[in-house]
RNA sequence: GGAGACUUCGCCUAGUCUGGUCUAUGGCGCCGCACUGCUAAUGCGGUUGGGGUCUUAAAGCCCCUCCCGGGUUCGAAUCCCGGAGUCUCCGCCA
């Protein structure tokens, strides 16, 4: 959610930033509506507010002249309750078309983020060289030849867009989760093992509802009375986690991660690049998350792409780092940075880790706050989250670059202890 | 699933039966000030959150907020209806 108070002093700013990611007729037609909803509910409030004032003095008077032994009048007010009431109505009428509006407008994108869409994305580093593989197979051939995952079974269970683990290739999922854990606890995040079906107040806190509601599943009001849904990403829970909290200035930034599968409908259909494990319906992901004061924040996203790329880094892995334009980071935030990891077999950089600043967007619409030191005023806390990392990309990424001549695959120095091999053989 | 008790401004708590000076009591914590030749004790003051209005800003004023949503009433923390949550006991269950 956008600051009103921004919309109305600072209009140009906003629309600004906005036709990075909108069409800038669009966005002035969007703001006008606000600016005239706005208007028209501050004139209501004051309204009533007036209105209020006067039968409250009314009821008053009423009880001290019954105290004072006065017989009273009965005060004419049947027809202020009624109009209070009306008033009241067209209050909540112009407040849910604002709202609607309001939380369908997308976050302002940062100074630095460019418009356009995924073709303005630009690569801002690059880690390590693309592994000399002679005889390149890809990760599902792999995954088959080495017994990693069973496709069939995954579909047999859960239909098209499930796999399951199986083996030492559970095994490598499993000691992937664990290790990432480990390095983000020696990290400083506070782990937590949130529920995974949410009330909808989460999805739109986060700002996933209304846009992405159709993308993540619904459990019918039978089997859950107050309509949850399965988290499409730890990041939803985290943030719902403290919905309507002040947090502690002292304890900023807070910086808690948690280990989630997430459930995602997806776009159906599958695309040469995203075969195996790249896309599915369920995949696992460790999800760091910080809440920061403003000035808190930048040193805070450097800091989380840092480590989301210590992470990729100690696992070996070649990669580049992007700075999303507008259109292609997600719409609650202002800033998104996507480390992707290098696959041999398309020639192609998958994303492994999207970290993202917020600013206060998700905040407000959670009203995530904390007070001001010596003031006592509350302000609204900033955001930022990471994949860190997405297993369901490493492990294809793990398999392919480290895959040997004779089909085995080479295990990366930091799990082998955990799974008792420095390589996985074909069967 | 059943029965009962409960939910008050950070925490604890008074108030609910018997509707109106509740514009919510007291304690703890926290903040400020005073005093004391030490980071103690004491005293005084402040301390829910949200919104509106005014203003360069602060202050002020007004409205809402006693778990949430409705209702009754001139007037609701208090009465009525619905919902959520917590606890206790019983039942069921991987």
């Amino acid at each position: 959610m956008l600051d009103m108070e921004l919309i109305r002093k600072d209009r140009d700013t906003v629309a600004t930033a906005l036709a990075k990611r909108l069409d800038a007729a669009e966005v002035d037609r969007v703001l006008d509506d606000i600016q005239q909803l706005d208007r028209e509910r501050r004139r209501l409030i004051s309204e009533i507010d007036g209105e209020r004032q006067r039968r409250k003095a009314e009821a008053r008077a009423y009880a001290q002249a019954k105290r004072a032994g006065v017989e009273p009048q009965v005060p004419p007010s049947e027809a202020g309750r009624k109009q209070v009431a009306e008033l009241e109505a067209e209050l909540d009428e112009v407040q849910s078309r604002l709202r609607t509006v309001m939380s369908e407008l997308p976050n302002l994108p940062a100074d630095d983020v460019l418009p356009g869409g995924k073709e303005a994305n630009r690569v801002v580093k690059t880690f390590g060289e693309p592994p000399p593989i002679e005889k390149v197979r890809d990760h599902v051939e792999l995954s088959r030849m080495l017994g990693l995952v069973d496709h069939e079974r995954g579909v047999k269970l859960g239909g098209s867009g499930f796999w399951m683990y199986t083996g030492i290739g559970a095994r490598l999922e499993w000691a992937l989760i664990n290790w990432l854990i480990e390095r983000n606890i020696d990290a400083g995040y506070e782990f937590l093992l949130p529920p995974h079906l949410l009330l909808d107040t989460a999805g739109f806190a986060a700002g996933q509802f209304p846009k992405f509601h159709d993308d993540v599943y619904h459990l019918d009001r039978q089997s859950a009375p107050r309509g949850q849904f399965l988290l499409p990403t730890a990041e939803t829970a985290i943030l719902g986690a403290y919905q309507d909290e002040i947090l502690d200035t002292a304890k900023l930034p807070l910086k808690v991660f948690a280990y989630t599968p997430c459930y995602r409908r997806e776009a159906a259909g599958s695309h040469s690049d995203e075969r195996g494990t790249v896309r599915g319906h369920q995949f696992n992901k460790v999800e760091i998350f910080q809440f920061t004061l403003p000035e808190q924040a930048d040193a805070a996203l450097e800091q989380m792409v840092a480590h989301a790329e210590s992470l990729v880094e100690g696992l070996g892995l070649h990669y580049q780092r992007s700075l999303l334009a507008a259109g292609d980071s997600s719409a609650a935030m202002r800033k998104t940075l996507d480390i992707e990891v290098w696959m041999p077999s398309t020639g192609k950089y998958k994303e492994v880790s999207s970290v993202s600043w917020g600013g206060d967007y998700q905040a407000r619409r959670a009203a995530i706050r904390y007070r001001e030191p010596g003031g006592k005023q509350t302000r609204f806390v900033h955001t930022l989250n990471g994949s860190a990392l997405a297993t369901s990309r490493l492990f294809p990424a793990i398999l392919e670059q480290f895959q040997q001549p004779d089909g085995s695959v080479l295990v990366p120095e930091v799990l082998r202890d955990r799974l008792g091999t420095d390589r996985l053989t074909p069967r």
